[in-house]
DNA sequence: GATGAAAAATCTGTGAC
DNA sequence: GTCACAGATTTTTCATC
C-alpha cells in the first residue's frame, strides 16, 4: 500500500516541509509530476492530511503551558461523550487525548501567565462535567514533536 | 506587537492552512501584498515557524500509540539532559515534553502493534539512562490537536 | 498502471505608486 | 496600503514504457 518512493517522500517532507515540489522530486530522485503524483495519492489515501501551520505561543505571549490528566465519573453513561464535547469548546485547551486506564483524558492548556491560568483552571476547567480527579503539571519545554518519525 | 490584523490571519492560517496567499488574504478582507508582508514578519520575529506535514499514523499502519511518565534519578547532574539526549534519538518516540514537578518527562511512542510496542519498549525505552520510574498509558484517540486556538 | 517531458494556468514576491 | 508585473511553481495533458 505503501513503497520505499512514499516513505522517501514523507521523510523528505518532514525535514523540509516547505520545499517546493521541484526540489522535492529532485531530494527524492524523482520527476516533479510523479513526486506530485504521489502526494496525491497519499492524500486521498488519508495518510497524509495537508499542511498545518506552526504557530509558537510562547513568542505569541502564552509563557504558560499546564498539563492535565483527568479522570471522569463515569457512573453516568455519557460522561465520558459530555465532557469532551465541553471540553473542546475551550479555547485554550490546545490538545486533547483519551487514554485507557486509570486516567480518562489529558487537556494541554495554555495561558499568558500564571494568574490567567488560575482564572482559566476556575472558571473553564473546573466547570467542566463529569470530573472525578485532576492532576496537573506545569509544563516547562516540548523538545519533539513530529519530526524525524520512523518511516 | 501582534495587532487584531495579524492574528485574524492566524486564525485564517489554522483554520484552512494550504489556502494561496490570495485567497487567504480575501478571508482577512486585506489585499495579498498586504498579508504576505504581515507573514513574513510574524516569521521573522518567530510567531510563525512555517509548515508542517500532518502525517496520519493509523493510516500509515502504526496503530498503537502509548504515553509514557518518566521520573528520572536526578542524583546525577546530567541525568535530565542525558535522559533527553538519547530519548530524541528514538525513532518511535515521536513527542516529548519535559515539566516541572513529580514527573519529569512524557515520552509519545508509536508502533505497529502491541507485540512490535513491547520490542520497542524492551529494547529502546528501557534501555534509556537515569530511569527511576515508568507509567504507561494506552492511547485511544487524539481528539483536538491545534486547531482552534485563543487568538 | 505508472512514468517523464513539456505546456498551460496559477501563485509568489518585488518594485513602483 | 494598493496595483501591476516578471519569475517561479503547480497542475494538466499527452506520449511512452
Amino acid at each position: 500500500m505503501l513503497d520505499d518512493v512514499d516513505r522517501r517522500i514523507l521523510r523528505q517532507m518532514q525535514a523540509a516541509p516547505e520545499l517546493p515540489n521541484a526540489d522535492l522530486a529532485a531530494r527524492c530522485d524523482l520527476t516533479p509530476a510523479t513526486c506530485w503524483r504521489r502526494i496525491e495519492k497519499m492524500q486521498a489515501s488519508g495518510v497524509l492530511n495537508g499542511q498545518q501551520a506552526v504557530i509558537d505561543w510562547q513568542a505569541l505571549g502564552y509563557a504558560v503551558e499546564v498539563s492535565l490528566r483527568i479522570t471522569l465519573d463515569k457512573t453516568q453513561t455519557r460522561a465520558f461523550d459530555e465532557f469532551i464535547e465541553a471540553a473542546r469548546k475551550v479555547r485554550h485547551v490546545i490538545e486533547i487525548q483519551t487514554f485507557l486506564g486509570r486516567v480518562d483524558v489529558r487537556l494541554s492548556v495554555i495561558a499568558r501567565d500564571m494568574p490567567h491560568y488560575q482564572q482559566i483552571y476556575r472558571e473553564r476547567i473546573l466547570t467542566l462535567p463529569h470530573i472525578a480527579d485532576i492532576e496537573a503539571l506545569m509544563h516547562v519545554a516540548r523538545i519533539k514533536q513530529g519530526e524525524a518519525l520512523p518511516l
